[in-house]
DNA sequence: GCAAAAGTGTTTATGTTACACCCATGT
DNA sequence: ACATGGGTGTAACATAAACACTTTTGC
């Protein structure tokens, strides 16, 4: 031990943005805060990492902790550690951006007695500490990232239609796409394998596909990139 | 203060990823280490975050602190915490990547009595704790980034030649690049300004060039993006 | 005058955009 | 039968890729 581990230390958290689809917008989960500062807020679940176990670990204790969420895609985003954004004292927090499909949500709000809850991502209250901003670099993160990586999976069911890809991205990128287009575009990668099942529905009903990670990673390892 | 702030936490560092360029290869700055663990060996410069300075401003002091940088590009790259990273017990590092136009290199090499050397990106010596790693996480993301954000300029001087900005380019994505091609695409975003004045060499002049940064800024507020 | 790097256009291939109608189902 | 969303192809346009010779300088 040197000298220099007597210097004071920061409490180190992790917070999750965590992003959901209910088929037509982005949706993002928040718990209520049960205490000081900022009881009765709403902000993003998170927690203080354990001296024995790693980053994601702790991110992902937390998740399911606060939310109940286990084996979501969870990735790490950006540290933040601004003295004072925290009225406590020095906290730094390494945040996390998770995705889960609609199949794991918990229940659709609210799950049993937590506190946790849905919020459209374009009508959230005001959050806690500088959850805003953390909530601000995630997005910003996950428009970039859904047109060069096949993250827009890890929202939708294990089956889905083409129609709800489409709905999810233009939901993300905020812009109409051309239906047409799209499909045409998604399916020259041959990544999405068509089942012999169709969604029911009010309507013609619409091809199911599965997303073949498989293929996707051994095309990606040719150095080939998907951009839409 | 609440009894959570009563647990053990980790030590906080800040370590730095400092590329360069010396008209032929990316080159990293490293320092040797004079103290134990891993006394002798080469690593990233870096170290404690204080109480009262947030992390980019942690990261600039220890590089100015560590190799007389001062004033260049830099970015949170992605937080290192595993359990047994460092031996010495728990230690969280936020690590930077920073990019040093080659005016402000402290002389090609050690600077002074400083124990600050530049090495070829590709003939890196072995590096204390799983700095390693970090620069494995740097240099992807540096490969990825210069394809669509305006950042080789940060390794140029400020005034460069075109054919400059192609080897740099070539060296970072470690492809040969269309010479023709290459000049038609970048000056036709015209954030590049050629200059009135010529490198001088052995052969022929070729035509310096600035990069507009204003120039740059309109254009991606207009949803612009460059893609190489 | 020769070696070495700078500079310059055109053609071809590829990918992106725009666009309108028929189909299958539930009510 | 009608309302609703599912599904399909082609032509115009824009961007990317391939490619070779002349110019200017220092030696």
């Amino acid at each position: 031990m040197t000298y220099t581990y007597e210097y004071p230390r920061p409490a180190l958290t992790v917070d999750c943005v965590v992003f959901g689809f209910d088929g037509s917008g982005l949706q993002v989960l928040l718990i209520r805060r049960g205490v000081e500062p900022f009881a009765g807020s709403w902000a993003l679940p998170g927690g203080f990492v354990q001296m024995e176990e790693n980053l994601e670990t702790a991110a992902r204790r937390e998740l399911e902790e606060e939310t109940g969420l286990k084996g979501v895609f969870l990735e790490q985003l950006c540290t933040f550690g601004d003295p004072g954004r925290d009225p406590r004292g020095r906290v730094v927090s390494v945040a996390f951006f998770a995705l889960v499909q609609p199949d794991q949500h918990p229940a659709r709000g609210d799950t049993d007695a937590s506190d946790a809850k849905w919020f459209e991502a374009g009508k959230l209250p005001p959050l806690a500490f500088d959850h805003a901003s953390i909530l601000g670099a995630a997005l910003e993160r996950l428009r970039g990232k859904i047109r060069y990586q096949p993250v827009g999976f890890e929202l939708l069911p294990k089956r889905f239609t083409l129609a709800q890809l489409q709905t999810l991205y233009e939901a993300i990128l905020d812009r109409p796409l051309d239906k047409r287009n799209f499909r045409k575009k998604l399916l020259s990668f041959d990544f999405l394998v068509p089942l012999d099942d169709y969604s029911g529905g009010a309507h013609r009903p619409a091809r199911l596909h599965r997303f073949d990670r498989r293929k996707y990673e051994a095309l990606a390892r040719k150095g080939f990139l998907f951009e839409l």
